[in-house]
DNA sequence: GTCTATAGCCTGATAGAC
DNA sequence: GTCTATCAGGCTATAGAC
C-alpha cells in the first residue's frame, strides 16, 4: 500500500520533471538552462529534482531521447505503396501539424543542432541517418518510375524539415515581421502549393 | 605618434574581439559562451577584453548590430523593376550564398531568435518588418500583374528565409544524414528547380 | 593599456536532518 | 522522499599594480 503511494507519486513527479525540463531546455538550450528553473517549474526543490536523476545532462538526455521517436514517427508513416505526392504532401502537413502542436520539441532540437549537436550527433549519425536513407531508396525508385519530379530526394527531405520547422523554431520571428500570431493555415496553404508545383513530374 | 600607436593597437584588437565574439557566440550561444573563451580566442587576457567592453552584453550587442546590416543585405536588393522571378531567384541565390559563406553570422542570429531574440526582438518589429513589408508589396504588385504565381508574400520570404538558412544553421544535421560535407551546388540546383516551378505564374 | 588578483554571484551537486 | 544548509567550481566584473 505504502509502495503504491509511492510508486503514484514518482510517477507524478516524475512526469512534472520532465514537462518543466522540455519547457526549459527548450526555451534556453542546454547551457542556458538552470536546475533551479526546472526545478521550480516542476514544483520541486533543486535537491528533490535531483533525487529522480543523477545530473543535469541526465534530465536533458533522458528528454531527447524520449522525444526522438515521436519527432521521427512522421518521416517513418512515409508509405511505399502510396501514390508518390499525396504521401509526400501527407508527411509535410503532419510535419507542419507537429511544429504546431509541439513547438518545444521542435526548439528543443532546434537548440541542441544549432549548437553543433554535441549530445546526439552520434544518433543523427545512425538512426537518423538510415532512416533517412531508407526513404530516399523510396524516392528514387518513384523518380526512376516517373511517378516525381527529377529532385534531389536528401534536399526534398531537408526542404521539408526547414519549412515546417520554422514556424516553430522561428515563430517570435514570423510574429515579429507579420505583426500577427502565426497563421499555421496559411502556411498550409503555402505549402501545398510549393509542394504540388514542385513535384509534379 | 604614441597616440597614432594606440588607436592602431585599439583598431586590431577591437577586430580580434570582434571576431573572436562572432566565433563564440555563434557556436555557444549568449548564455553558453563565455568572456574566458572570447578573451583566449582573440589572445587577450579577461580584463583586457572588458578594457574595451563594458560587458558581456556589451560584445553580443555590438556584434549583433553589426552584423545585421549585412545579414540583411540581399533582400534589400530585391529591385522592383527587375524581372520578377530572376530577381527572387537572384535573392534566394544570394541567400544561399551568405548561408555558405557566412554560417556563424546564419548561426549567431539563429541562436538568438530560436530562444526568443529577446535582445533583438525590438529590432526585428522595426526595421525588419518594415524592410518586409516594402518587399512584400513590391511582390504583392508582381503577383496582381500576372507576373507571378498567387502566393502568400510573407511565407514566399520566409520560405527563402528558411530554406537558405538551414544549411548553416544545421549542417551538422545535413552532414550526419548524408555523411558528406554539403554541397551548396546541390543545394542551389534544388532550390533553382523549386522556385522556379512555384513561382511560374 | 595590460596585467594579476580577487570580489561576488550563480550553478550543479552533496550532506544530513526529518 | 523531501527538505535546509552548504560546498566547490565557474562565471562576470572590478581593483589596483605596473
Amino acid at each position: 500500500m505504502t509502495e503504491y503511494a509511492t510508486t503514484r507519486i514518482q510517477r507524478k513527479n516524475q512526469a512534472l520533471i520532465f514537462e518543466a525540463a522540455l519547457d526549459v531546455f527548450s526555451s534556453f538550450g542546454f547551457r542556458g538552462a538552470t536546475l533551479d528553473q526546472i526545478a521550480s517549474t516542476a514544483g520541486l526543490s533543486k535537491p528533490n529534482l535531483l533525487y529522480y536523476y543523477p545530473s543535469k545532462e541526465a534530465i536533458h538526455s533522458a528528454v531527447l531521447t524520449k522525444l526522438l521517436h515521436t519527432w521521427l514517427a512522421p518521416l517513418r508513416e512515409l508509405d511505399e505503396n502510396g501514390d508518390p505526392i499525396e504521401e509526400i504532401l501527407l508527411y509535410v502537413i503532419n510535419k507542419l501539424h507537429a511544429a504546431r502542436d509541439l513547438p518545444r520539441e521542435s526548439r528543443l532540437f532546434a537548440n541542441e543542432i544549432v549548437q553543433g549537436a554535441p549530445r546526439i550527433k552520434s544518433i543523427l549519425e545512425t538512426d537518423l541517418r538510415h532512416l533517412v536513407e531508407d526513404k530516399v531508396r523510396i524516392l528514387r525508385k518513384w523518380i526512376k518510375q516517373g511517378r516525381l519530379a527529377k529532385i534531389d530526394p536528401y534536399h526534398l527531405i531537408f526542404s521539408i524539415w526547414s519549412l515546417t520547422q520554422h514556424y516553430a523554431d522561428f515563430d517570435v520571428q514570423v510574429q515579429a515581421v507579420t505583426g500577427q500570431e502565426t497563421s499555421f493555415d496559411e502556411a498550409e496553404v503555402f505549402l501545398n502549393h510549393l509542394y504540388r508545383r514542385m513535384l509534379a513530374p
